[in-house]
RNA sequence: GUCUCAGUAGCUCAGCUGGAUAGAGCAUACGCCUUCUAAGCGUACGGUCGGGGGUUCGAAUCCCUCCUGGGACGCCA
């Protein structure tokens, strides 16, 4: 099936006797701004001058010319062509489409190629705050994306496991640590250890030597420093577990930057051979151009964050030769992706034009970043708790009788947290609002959830099946939800390209809306041959509304 | 100081590879459940698109400049 912009390219093109190619016209094609003027238009501006004539005069001899079986009026408007679809025709097309493919409608075959994403990332012994939420949620979309479109995805979570806060954290547990009390709750545990060292070390500065000595200890292997370090990365790795089976987000490797150790001594040496290495200030740096330089080495020999992501980058182009490398990390971080990005180059590697950072972005408390000493922080488990303990509290009120209750009120509250977070623009910080996220009504994930649901029971009272996929009616009021459905495929490509999920939640607010209009005005149980014509459009629309959410990680319950 | 992101309705935001009359949601007011889930639909109210220049037939959108706010700028990650 081609995009009916395509077609109608094609047609113009043609009526141009082909002085523009079908793809130049395409590209000048667009949506009017009002429904009255049309689905698609031409404007003939920029012809005019090409042409010595006015662009009224263009106007009216193309729209003379074009025709089509799924052209039903063609309007010369001022300088636009303005080009009415056949209705029936055109949802014919695209209903059948989906009937067929169900949710595989804009699926791409598997393509061989590769895309890992760097996601989520947090660090170890520290609480998962709302903050983590927008790399986690956005990587998830992303990476579940890059399936639909043909890409085979590598999920990795690079965990903070490594840096001098683990020799802090052994000290306090050799002084004040209790086991069991970390086996219960490792993360607030530990937290508390680790604040209580900054407390401590406040009076008593030889603290923060230990705390290096230890440090020191671990980076050499030894024994009890390294058990140690193990037993809290994994008692925080599974705390994280239950967060990310929440948010059914899963990773292909949990490779942090502990294990990178042994992997930064070659790159140190790969950039000195390339002679790409300069003394400043007694540390190494590469300089770069147009930005500051790039620093490798402290002055005391020991590498640095840049360091660990060079060599973590080279590790996985190796592993995983992939099409493409994503780094979903906060816009903060956008200088140091530039300097990553132009060291690799510098060294050689071709594929360095395939990193891509993608940056988001924070999420601020009262206009300001969250911070986990001023008490600032907001645990995500928190906000769950509470979202799905308002999506209860609306079951019980509006749906008392429903089944699987604890089922769906957590599918309801988790999905609202990740729409509410995945509908912004990546770039835009986001003020956290539990008020926001517990309304269920208007832009919000529930409010998509809760059409789906709709949809499900119109069809099971209606007992929908569909025999053949020929769509013989459609109603003037569905007009709008053909047009988005027949978008979906690009809606997704778009979201790829832009590594930007939003595009996504938007659209799919977007059908949700049009589909409820559509509905409240509309009977669907009509027991007549309509009915089952209507519902062919309605399970269209479900199917979408569910892969829509799926792709962005969120589940779509059949009824709520 | 340099770089970077943002500034659109009371609030939260969409629209930004330039196009016709500026779009949603929330809030406010008023309507619509004896028939498909009212977590819904509708009507009304609401705008110097931060200011000023420029490019263009045409600018919320592109360029310059200024203002405001966030962030990043060598030995943290």
């Amino acid at each position: 099936m081609k995009k009916m912009k395509t077609k109608l390219a094609f047609v113009i093109s043609k009526a141009l006797n082909e002085s523009l190619s079908a793809q130049e016209i395409e590209l000048m094609l667009e949506k009017p701004k009002y429904a009255h003027l049309g689905d698609v238009s031409f404007p003939c501006f920029t012809l005019a001058k090409k042409l010595k004539k006015s662009p009224q005069l263009i106007a009216n001899e193309i729209a003379a010319k074009i025709q089509g079986d799924f052209i039903k009026e063609v309007r010369a408007e001022q300088a636009y062509v303005n080009v009415f679809f056949h209705q029936l025709q055109v949802g014919k097309n695209v209903i059948e489409k989906v009937l067929l493919e169900k949710q595989q409608f804009g699926t791409k075959g598997k393509n061989g190629q590769k895309v890992v994403l760097d996601f989520s990332s947090p660090n170890i012994a520290k609480p998962f705050s709302m903050g983590h939420l927008r790399s986690t949620v956005i990587g998830n979309a992303l990476a579940n994306i890059s399936e639909k479109l043909g890409y085979e995805a590598i999920r990795i979570n690079h965990l903070g496991d490594w840096g001098t806060q683990f020799g802090k954290l052994i000290v306090a547990y050799q002084l004040w640590g209790n086991q069991q009390a970390i086996e219960q709750n490792p993360i607030e545990e530990l937290l508390k250890i680790y604040v209580k060292f900054h407390e401590e070390a406040e009076k008593d500065a030889s603290l923060n030597d230990k705390a290096r000595e230890a440090f020191k200890a671990l980076e050499d292997d030894n024994e009890e420093a390294h058990s140690l370090w193990k037993w809290f990365r994994d008692a925080s790795l599974k705390e994280f577990e239950d967060i990310y089976q929440m948010l059914g987000v899963s990773f292909d490797s949990y490779h942090g930057e502990a294990f990178y150790n042994d992997k930064m001594g070659p790159v140190v040496e790969e950039l000195t051979n390339k002679g790409l290495l300069e003394e400043s200030d007694g540390a190494m740096v590469v300089p770069l151009k147009e930005m500051p330089p790039c620093l490798i080495m402290k002055k005391d020999g020991a590498t640095l964050y840049a360091t660990r992501d060079l060599a973590a980058a080279i590790y996985r182009y190796k592993s995983y030769e992939p099409a493409k490398i994503f780094y979903v990390v906060g816009h903060e971080q956008s200088l140091h992706f530039k300097q990553l990005f132009a060291v690799l180059k510098k060294m050689g590697y071709q594929w360095s034009e395939n990193l891509m950072h993608v940056p988001f972005g924070m999420m601020l408390k009262d206009g300001k970043k969250m911070s986990t000493r001023k008490g600032k922080v907001v645990l995500l488990a928190d906000v769950l708790a509470e979202t799905i303990q308002a999506a209860r509290e609306n079951i019980e009120e509006k749906n008392p009788h429903l089944k699987n209750k604890e089922t769906v009120a957590n599918e309801v509250g988790i999905g609202a947290v990740i729409f509410n977070d995945l509908k912004n623009e990546r770039m835009n910080d986001i003020e956290f609002s539990i008020e926001k996220m517990v309304t269920f009504e208007g832009e919000t994930g529930p409010y998509v959830q809760y059409t789906n649901a709709r949809i499900h029971t119109l069809l099971s009272k209606g007992e929908f099946s569909f025999t053949d996929t020929h769509l013989t009616y459609l109603d003037g009021e569905a007009w709008e939800v053909i047009k988005l459905i027949e978008s979906f495929p690009h809606v997704i490509e778009t979201a790829f390209v832009q590594a930007n999920p939003s595009t996504i939640a938007k659209f799919s607010l977007q059908l949700a809306r049009s589909f409820n209009k559509y509905y409240a005005n509309t009977k669907f149980l009509t027991n007549d041959e309509l009915q089952n014509e209507r519902l062919k459009v309605a399970y269209a629309v479900s199917l979408l509304l569910q892969e829509s959410l799926r792709l962005l990680g969120i589940k779509a319950p059949n009824e709520m």
